[in-house]
DNA sequence: TTGTAGGCGTTATCAG
DNA sequence: CTGATAACGCCTACAA
């Protein structure tokens, strides 16, 4: 499958066309291809005479070295395999970039891909992963089962985000969901509210059921007995968000509140009240999950429990580099922050009911 | 590098721990490695017979093919480098789930790599992706100059976004920014707005430009004059949105309508709008640009001009493989959609200025 | 049609 | 300290 050209052999030469390789440098450094090698992964102490000749014929020659063949030779790839659910999320974007920044420095590559909250999908993705030889993989909040990742651990290192395991070669990052969503739903019962509606995430993922169980305790302790049919499920997706208000106000239940368990679902609910002219936060006051970018430019900015992506995905590139180096990883997440912004405020008397 | 156990034989088996080669696949079908490898890559035709043991072995056996040594030996590592300038921007996450979409049934993994809007930092992007021996690369909206990309090109197929290059072994994906700043100005002059500001983007981008030279193409086909003091410059974040309005409305300016020139910065318009009193779009009119996800979701959903951000996403992926297939690409972006929503509307008699 | 041999660019293991 | 000499796992002429 050459270029559909038999022209010439190149008229216009082109150097950096040619790969320049190990022995070449080795050659012209009049050292054997061992010694470079030595010398460039610092392998071994090497005599100041040599060194010089290779560093010089390195950069005169301009080599590069394949790392192709140092995978195969050597059995590290230096690239970690990175599994999201979903590579345009809003949130994961930032635990991406914070990944980067932490892979980068260490020489390191990031090889990013999505698993669509599938688990099949996800194991394909460790699959493709482990097949690409990757050194350390980082799972940000897994679908699979925790004896599932245990056992990947067992050949490669694994950092995960979102569950609470311990297993060899295997580290866990943890975020406090639980007191995120107690911080939330606690601000707004002290802002006055005791009729707050939540809208949970799926409670398949551990992250949503714990701030359910946030919201619970929240109520609990302030003695505000808690409302079944002030709970609507959504699936983290904006118009899940907004399908969760319709119906609570389809159902005409009474709330002076929400509380959505992400951004993106306060994001729906936002839409679904201006929709029924409902002003936030003079009707109904809103607080979402995650503080995502755009949060803070939302009309009005949201009130928000902001979780650290950014740090969190730093956290877990230098996790797995520590587990490669034969380190235990020690790394904590932040503590959950409420960010009070512009969507929440005292319920005013009049609109003590969404429909009153 | 053989396992440090010395001990008896797999206590407990674990089937993908050990790596089934190419090798064993043969002797246990009792062909050659070579006929294996023709098959499991169509290279020669082979008798029914043979194929049907080969293919037994491999299932049975579980083997999947080491791409580092399918690159080593062939020359190709089946991964396609992607250069972005921001992975958390919202706008590039579509684009970049468009390029797994498109690569992933191909065989190819995406890598991606974030320039920051940096030229420098870009090079050295295309620097670690040629290292790392990518069969392609995509970069969207270089910052580099056009004579850098078409060098680069010489030696590796590349496709890029924003511009309109021509070079062998070079695919530009061009959206049509000028036509798309066209409609939004017109849209808000048809709907009876002669003051309009604009919230340009960084003139050194091509894009940005592009949609200014729509919005003054459209006030002078309607025969509004020009104002000056009306565009204000931006960078496409946020925060440089809402001080374009801040400033303007400092300088107390008056105007009926604004149009920026991203989506994110139509969101920061309206945080200033929003901290000054001011509503959309009773008070004033605005329209985006990108149709970013969140967009939608906007109070009130804003009106915008949708860029096809997974398409182009797609169609770039889908480029670099007809490059390296020998192919000539031929893709064309969707044209510029305008999508109107709750953010504009016919200026109100009253308030026929920000500031009356 | 199918097998053999050699090589892709490095690193690792051993002698010296 | 340094240099041969094997691998690493696969592909591709070349030969049969």
């Amino acid at each position: 499958m050459k270029k559909p050209t038999p022209s010439p052999p190149e008229p216009l030469a082109d150097p950096e066309r040619i790969t320049v390789t190990l022995d070449m440098v080795a050659r012209r450094a009049g050292v054997s291809p061992s010694t470079v090698s030595r010398i460039l992964n610092g392998t071994a102490v090497v005599s100041e005479a040599k060194r010089a000749a290779v560093l010089e014929a390195t950069t005169t020659l301009g080599f590069v070295p394949n790392p192709l063949a140092r995978g195969l030779a050597g059995g590290k790839t230096f690239s970690i395999g990175v599994v999201t659910q979903a590579i345009d999320s809003p949130f994961y974007g930032a635990a991406l970039r914070g990944i980067e920044d932490a892979l980068d420095p260490a020489g390191y590559s990031p090889m990013f891909m999505s698993a669509h909250w599938d688990p099949e999908a996800e194991a394909r993705c460790l699959d493709v992963l482990r097949s690409r030889r990757v050194d350390g993989i980082v799972v940000l909040l897994p679908r699979l089962s925790d004896s599932v990742l245990q056992e990947c651990a067992k050949s490669l290192p694994v950092v995960v985000s979102g569950r609470s395991l311990q297993a060899p070669g295997l580290f866990a990052l943890n975020f406090d969901n639980y007191t995120g969503g107690f911080m939330a739903t606690r601000h707004l019962l002290d802002l006055g509210h005791t009729r707050i509606a939540f809208i949970a995430g799926d409670q398949e993922h551990p992250d949503a059921a714990e701030r359910m169980r946030g919201y619970r305790a929240a109520l609990e302790g302030a003695g505000v007995p808690f409302d079944p049919a002030l709970v609507v499920p959504g699936r983290y997706y904006e118009i899940s968000g907004q399908q969760a208000v319709d119906r609570l106000l389809d159902e005409g239940q009474a709330f002076t509140a929400i509380f959505a368990a992400n951004d993106q679902m306060a994001a729906g609910a936002a839409l679904s009240l201006f929709r029924h002219g409902l002003k936030v936060p003079d009707d109904v006051s809103l607080v979402g999950f995650d503080d995502l970018p755009t949060s803070m430019y939302a009309t009005p900015p949201l009130s928000t429990i902001q979780q650290p992506a950014y740090e969190l995905g730093r956290m877990a590139a230098a996790s797995v580099l520590q587990l490669i180096a034969g380190t235990v990883p020690d790394a904590v997440l932040p503590a959950p922050q409420l960010l009070i912004r512009e969507s929440s405020q005292a319920p005013s008397p009049k609109t003590s009911k969404a429909r009153p």
